[in-house]
This record gives structure tokens, sequence and C-alpha cells, in this order.
RNA sequence: UCCCGAAUAGCUCAGUCGGUUAGAGCAUCUGACUGUUAAUCAGAGGGUCGCUGGUUCGAGCCCAGCUUCGGGAGCCA
């Protein structure tokens, strides 16, 4: 029997988002929008009611006369109540907007009790909208801050997709505690209150849902890897998991990364990589969340305006990113950075609090003072002394020399992207692919070859150069809107002792 | 985890030297006024001063511990 309902078209959906609304703006029509309360003022002649889809950043004024609505649906339409509400779209009276709907229908599909709701047609606190999570997407900042996280991850795809590279989706569960990037949270169906024991008293895994201890990753480089060594170009973009007891502005628990891996890279195709890769995203957010950046880069210059001279940031945030994107990366090595340090006047005058010399890892205030004092844009440091790196990076042949006879360490072909107020935006590196070469340093470091087995494998058979990078997205995402607190660019952070919602 | 700071009305904050009944702006409610723009004006309601203990005739204020939050550091993306 055939169907009596008639096919629904896109184009004939029974409401229109505000965005559309707004940017065709059909003067004449009758349309519907549906969306929440903002603020409602209300005259002898006229209420006015400030309705946001969040579709864009954009409100809409509906207007009706004041004896139109009843009066217990006028008293159910305060700020944050969701309405469904139909009209003529009109020419507006009033300057504030352009265009306004004229009511003649009006649906309250739930009311916001203005007794209970916290959200206030006033600027609240990033604090307190933070233990509102489950709201906070409603204001203007979080909204905005989520198109532009959305349009950056969208970017993402499409400019991996344009350059050929191939989405590969590397395990979330993984067996390997080898990776060394940090502490890790443990994956199991055990019972932790009485655990299955081996005979020497130490929890028995094997008994455990894999038959093996597993944890969520903390990376996922090492399976890139061997995706780059079948398809050439991969890139990975995926939850990311760090049990660490970091307590900043610019940590996650679970956090969302971005790792391109690619065979026959060398590091200096890395670092062009990783610039174009930047520079591309951030344009692609300038050219489609014009009206939520302004909003943000608006919002930050109010903010600077509370701050002391000597503390105001030089540039704004539409400034800085065109910035980014209009200008060259400034690369050097490790050791050229050492040399600079050295040299500065913080360092003559004993004001860094860790000295300086090579070999050393280098702190943030060293860091934020060759991006945001000496260079005054992003760096990419590269060569760093292989002491201080991972056990899968490409090992220079050479040890480092100053250009004065001085002769330093091994080093590895490593890359940092330091990120003014960001700090490190991107890490990554040639990878070593030589299998006596890195099977001898995962000795020297303490890792069991055998436990990683398979990674070593993409050495024994069909090995060539090969070189990725991981991009912490939310740091991204932290740049782009100006926003001071990693907690602040994801919808629902999770942090140590932070997890309600 | 370490260092520093904070916690007072729904929100943002003030609270003097330890002293009677803890204040303001915004929000909410009521009224007035108005094609309004986070409207404006007047009035009203609204408090376990984070928790526990201590000092004192008397503690929002002083002391100790705890909790939570914020900033910085470390770890890193």
């Amino acid at each position: 029997m055939r169907s009596e309902r008639k096919p629904v078209s896109f184009e004939s959906m029974p409401y229109q988002s505000i965005q559309q609304l707004l940017k065709t703006a059909p003067v004449g029509t009758v349309v519907t929008v549906k969306g929440w309360v903002r603020t409602k003022r209300e005259s002898k002649n006229a209420v006015f009611i400030a309705l946001n889809d969040g579709s864009t950043i954009n409100t809409i004024q509906a207007v009706a006369q004041p004896d139109q609505l009843a009066d217990d649906v006028l008293r159910l339409i305060t700020t944050g109540a969701c309405l469904s509400v139909t009209g003529e779209l009109v020419e507006s009276q009033g300057s504030g907007q352009a265009v306004e709907l004229k009511i003649s229908d009006v649906l309250v599909y739930g009311p916001a009790d203005p007794d209970k709701y916290p959200l206030q047609p006033k600027r609240h606190s990033l604090e307190f909208l933070r233990e509102i999570a489950h709201l906070r997407p409603r204001t203007n900042t979080f909204s905005a801050v989520l198109r532009i996280r959305h349009a950056l991850a969208f970017a993402v795809h499409k400019y991996f997709n344009d350059n050929g590279f191939y989405y590969l989706n590397t395990p979330i569960i993984t067996a390997s505690d080898a990776e060394g990037a940090g502490e890790m949270f443990r994956v199991t169906t055990l019972d932790a209150t009485k655990p299955p024991l081996t005979d020497d008293g130490a929890v028995d895994y094997s008994q455990d849902f894999f038959g093996r201890e597993t944890n969520l990753t903390v990376s996922g480089q090492l399976e890139g890897e061997l995706g780059a060594m079948a398809l050439g170009k991969i890139y990975t973009f995926g939850p990311t998991f760090r049990a660490e007891n970091s307590n900043t502005t610019r940590h996650l628990a679970e956090f969302w990364m971005i790792e391109p891996e690619i065979a026959f890279y060398e590091l200096d195709d890395n670092m062009a990589l990783a610039e174009d890769f930047v520079k591309t995203v951030i344009r692609y957010a300038l050219d489609h969340c014009a009206d939520d950046l302004a909003f943000l880069d608006n919002r930050l210059k109010e903010e600077e305006k509370t701050k002391k001279k000597e503390e105001q940031s030089e540039l704004s945030l539409l400034e800085k990113l065109r910035f980014v994107v209009d200008n060259e990366f400034q690369k050097l090595t490790y050791t050229e950075a050492i040399e600079i340090l050295l040299n500065s006047k913080p360092a003559k005058k004993g004001q860094f609090q860790y000295e300086v010399s090579w070999g050393v890892d280098l702190q943030s205030e060293h860091e934020r003072y060759l991006v945001e004092k000496h260079f005054k844009k992003p760096v990419i440091l590269t060569n760093y002394p292989r002491a201080i790196k991972a056990f899968y990076m490409k090992q220079d042949d050479e040890p480092a020399t100053n250009g004065r006879g001085d002769v330093f360490g091994p080093t590895v072909r490593a890359m940092d992207v330091l990120f003014p107020g960001i700090g490190e935006i991107i890490g990554g590196s040639q990878r070593e692919d030589n299998y006596d070469k890195l099977v001898a340093r995962m000795e020297e470091v303490g890792i069991e070859p055998d436990a990683l087995w398979w990674y070593l494998d993409t050495r024994r058979f069909g090995s060539a150069p090969h070189a990725g990078f991981g991009l912490g997205f939310e740091r991204l995402v932290l740049f782009v809107t100006g926003m001071g607190n990693i907690r602040d660019v994801i919808p629902f952070p999770r942090a140590p002792k932070q997890a309600e919602f």
C-alpha cells in the first residue's frame, strides 16, 4: 500500500534558520522561526522578542501587539524560553535591525522559569559559565566559539582531502604503553574492588576483556606511521587522552589531536606542510566566520580596556590572525635559539628563572621570549638534542655546532611550532627509518622492542623516509578565538576533578 | 603535583580597627513610562558570609585543617 504522506523537500522545511532568513531577507513573505528568547522588551504598542536559534550569532527581532498575545502566553516568553514564531518578514521601523518578524502566531515549546534560569541578559564570567557547561552554548561567546570550532574542524578535513591525504582512524583503546607521551587512563572490565591476581600478587590482566593491559590512546602516531607506509599520505583526527594531573589553561585530559603522517617527507617538507596547513585553516575561519570573529574581536577589545596599558596586546584578534596568515613563520634550529637566548637581555640580567645552556629543554619563559619578544611571530624550532626528544625521531648525522668551532651533542630532526600566547601548538619530526638505529635508541631509553614488533616491521619491510606531526585541535581553536582558557573552547571539558557534563 | 590568590544575595563585587539589624549594581517580581535594542524610572522580595574546628565577652573579618575555583610552574598538544 502506498503512503499518503507527501514528500517533504528540503526547501519547504516547516521553519527557517535565522542565518538563512537574515541572509536572503525575503521581505513580504510569511515565515516560521524556532529558537530561544534572548531578551523580551514590552511597551504600550509593541512587544519585542530577540530570538536566537544558534545558526548565527545574530538574533531576529519578533514584534507583536500587546493585546495580540494572551496574558498567560506573554508571561511564558522570558529569557531562555523556546518558541516557534510565525509571521511576515517586514522592514523594521526601529533602527537596530533591517528586518523583523511581524508576529501572527507564537507557540511556546518550553518555558524557562526566570527565577531559576541561570543565564541573564548580562555579561557572565567564564568561570561561572564553566559551572553550567550544559547551558553555556546558549550564550553569544560560546555559540561563536563552537561555530568557529566546527568551521576549523571542517577546514582540517577539507585541507587534507584537497591535498591527497586519506583519513585514517587509529585505535582509541591501545595495548602499547611504550609511547612515552604521558600517563594513561586504564581500560578494564575487571572488578576494581577485587581484581583477579596472579601467583605473585599482581593484577592478572590475562583475565581482562582484551586478555592484556589496555589504555586509552595518548597518540595515534605509531599506527599513523603504519598507514603512511601503505597509503602514502594519511591524517588522523580523533580524541586523545592524557591522565596527567595538569591544571593549566592549555591542557585537557581529553582533547582532539590531528596527526598527519607522510611517506617520503623529510623535515623541511614537514615544516612546509605544517605552516601551509595552519595558515590555510585559519584563512578558512577568517573567510567563513566573519560575524563570530568580529564578535570575539570586539569582546576581546572590551576586555583589553580593563587591563593596564603595558599588559594590553598590540594587535587585536583579527589583526593577529591576519598577521599569522600573511607572514612567514620564523624557522631556526634549537642550537640557534640557544645562542639567541644566551645573548638576550633577560639572560644577561638574570631574569630567567631557568638557566639556558645547550642540552636543556626550553622552558615556557624561553619559548615566550623567542615568540613574543624576539621574533614576534610564529616560530618553528628544529633539530633538538637527541636526549630530550622521543625515541622515534630521525637522528641527525652530524652533531650540532655553533659556527665558532664549538661542537655540541647529537640531535634529531624534530620540530616544534610555537605560537604567541599558546606555546607549543604543533610537535613533530622526521621519523627514524633505519631499523638498527631505531632499535638501538629504544634499548637506550628502556623501551622493549618486542612490545612494538609491529611498529618495527615497517622498518624491516620496505622502509622509507617519512615524517609527521601532531597538532592539538583545542590549541588551534584557542588561538583563532582568542579565548584564554582551553576549557572554554571544547563543549564539555575533561580535566582533573572535572567530568560533570 | 608545586607556588600564589580567591570563596559574602541568582550573577558581578564592596564590607574600614574584631563591635548593634551584612551592603551596592545587575537579575527577578510589582507599578509607571516608552518602536524598544543587555530599554529607562520607582518600589519590593532575596543571605547557613564554602565546610569543620579554634581564639575571643563578641568573628564575614584573626588562627588551623579541609573542599572547590582561578592564575602561574611542571608534564605536553
